[in-house]
DNA sequence: ACGATCAATGTAATCGCTTACATTCAAGCT
DNA sequence: AGCTTGAATGTAAGCGATTACATTGATCGT
């Protein structure tokens, strides 16, 4: 199978190679099958107006006379005209497009987010281009570009986005940016969001609060993460707040799926003396762990507290309901979105906006 | 819907707030921001030779010397030159991009098959531009003919798209198209799929098999949802079969999620007698329905037996872990991509492909 | 009644890229 | 030597939309 990208692409990380290149065997005559597809002129052609009538009536429908209006409207209907906004970008600058960059879809949090920027940005007029990085940096970068080259008028970040280059191209085309989930940005970019290690440190506390002495921490992967790095952070600065250490075999890293979760757990519950509570890096970590806690016929919390980070919807219908730390996802992400219209739009926006975010307690926690 | 240019309205009141008086200088030549961003021409300046010979380069880098590539190279990366995907799809005709529609991206069976999907095509040079129509059939369409503005080469479809204007514009313009999830398409398009009816089916036989008499269906909503009601006419077919009745009472319909699907339960719950099985729409009802059982102490098999749809990775997990229908859903999507490439590269495909389905036993039913 | 004004429309340049075709030049053949 | 050939590069014509500017009538004030 060929691929449509010759090998060559990956010579150069200079060569930004997008979308698939012309294979040099399937040169096709190009007007060959232009008559399918109906443009400007053809609806101009056949409602008897010039091209420029017809984008007018398209964009800015008061200044052209009704009568031609309707011709020109049945004329599209007629012939399934659909403005191609490629096209229209390059003559406008402007594509109408934001971008999303997100580590993956496959995680509720981040779908939550989406489908409110999604919705949000439909409401202005606005098509959202979503980018997934896999919590790789190379990726992100690639992937940044690649909506770059799509012509998205802003762009929009889960966390931090740590790629000079990237961040320097960025700067060059003077291209908006907005970061969210995170409490500052190191491009001096404007972010929504909250202090990660702040709010891990939080948690923390009320489970000393609670009592608890043999305390773990089931993490995610910190490399390539600024946020689990931050939350990992969290719950050490509180330890050491209170002269606890936190020992190696109390930190486990895993990614974020049930089954890697409930191995985490059972790696922490390995080593004696147990801990008595165990804070998640997400609440994916902490389904998982309270899923083999079942398993294993740990009563939680009588026997050992479990505390989840970003409130999902199934923290609060799970037996025992999931004590978290609540964000919220819908409102950040959509923040998020009109801070970056406003940047487009030109207006001036605020460096920093923190959403708050709370403990939950719920039954997954206790003395 | 708002426009991302400005409302024409707004754009009136735009150049009076600008300069209230009338001044014709004032408007500034198209050109006079286009400074920022690099474009061929640029490069080809500060490399010394023509715009062809670097775009040659970029696509065709074997029919250049070596040595000035090096210097195209050189000029790209000193520019930050990023190609215009817009400009070069306008020119070729090929975007390079795939349309993918889904219902909704907050399901992680959809999440999952597009991140299956997105990591295929993604290795075959395209990129995935996903809309979502939160299961409405208008939105649908809106958003299918928004990506083929977007010069989308191909659209893949989860389940039959309803709409027959739709459908026109989509085989007038000769678009490559592919439905997944369903056993056929009214277009004729190609499926990657199975047969919801008969899944469904062969699950409420599997429930009769185990002694089950009274038995409930907890649906997803079937307005505008061709796979929510075939799973519900096959469990209509299945217990028919055998010449047991589907009272309306024992078939709740409710959005896929965990508070309704719980409040569902309840309902099912509430006459009498109680159900002693539940088939529900999908794992997210199920999961659901699971977790009121356990509110309720109604025990799960022993007092209920509870079977879901989809096999999401949450259900082995769960506690007990759920009987379930499993689909495969990455290979379904990625073969769905590969369906559609090869329609795109003029190759002839399948009419139908069918994925296997099949029942996976767990713990969350019992005689 | 006649230019000034204005609203509605048309003409054509332009956006950034690809590519058909033209050009150049060196090598190969008779 | 003369001619063919072909590889490497350049020139310029589009692709489909928008929009500055030109044009055309009609309306209006005096």
């Amino acid at each position: 199978m060929k691929s449509p990208r010759p090998a060559s692409s990956a010579r150069q990380s200079a060569r930004p190679a997008v979308g698939p290149t012309v294979r040099p065997g399937s040169r096709a005559p190009r007007a060959a099958r232009k008559s399918t597809v109906a443009t400007v002129a053809d609806v101009a052609r056949l409602a008897q107006v010039s091209s420029a009538t017809v984008s007018r009536a398209l964009n800015q429908p008061e200044v052209v006379r009704a009568e031609l209006r309707q011709r020109i409207e049945a004329a599209i209907v007629e012939l399934g005209y659909v403005p191609d906004a490629g096209a229209r970008a390059l003559s406008t600058k402007r594509s109408g497009t934001i971008g999303a960059v997100i580590p993956t879809i496959d995680n509720a949090i981040f779908a939550k987010g989406i489908e409110a920027l999604q919705k949000y940005l439909d409401g202005q007029g606005y098509q959202l281009l979503v980018a997934v990085t896999e919590y790789d940096l190379d990726v992100e970068s690639r992937q940044a570009l690649d909506l770059v080259a799509r012509g998205v008028d802003g762009l929009i970040f889960m966390g931090n986005s740590q790629l000079p280059a990237l961040a320097a191209l960025l700067k060059r085309r003077a291209l908006p940016c907005v970061h969210v989930g995170v409490p500052n940005a190191p491009s001096g970019a404007p972010v929504v969001g909250f202090d990660n290690q702040a709010a891990a440190a939080r948690a923390t506390r009320f489970v000393l609060d609670l009592g608890h002495r043999e305390i773990a921490m089931l993490a995610g992967i910190t490399k390539d993460n600024d946020r689990a790095r931050a939350r990992l952070g969290g719950v050490r600065q509180a330890l050491k707040e209170v002269r606890l250490p936190l020992p190696a075999h109390r930190v486990v890293e895993k990614p974020y799926n049930l089954a890697a979760a409930r191995e985490g757990l059972r790696e922490l519950l390995a080593h004696n003396p147990p801990p008595t509570a165990v804070l998640c890096g997400n609440d994916v970590l902490a389904f998982g762990a309270l899923m083999e806690a079942a398993r294993q016929k740990v009563k939680v919390p009588r026997d050992l507290s479990i505390v989840g980070f970003d409130d999902l919807e199934l923290a609060r219908h799970l037996e025992p309901a999931l004590t978290t730390m609540h964000v919220p996802t819908e409102e950040m992400w959509r923040v998020g979105g009109e801070r970056l219209l406003a940047m487009i739009h030109g207006e001036k926006v605020p460096a920093v906006t923190e959403v708050e975010v709370r403990l939950v307690v719920r039954e997954s926690t206790a003395r």
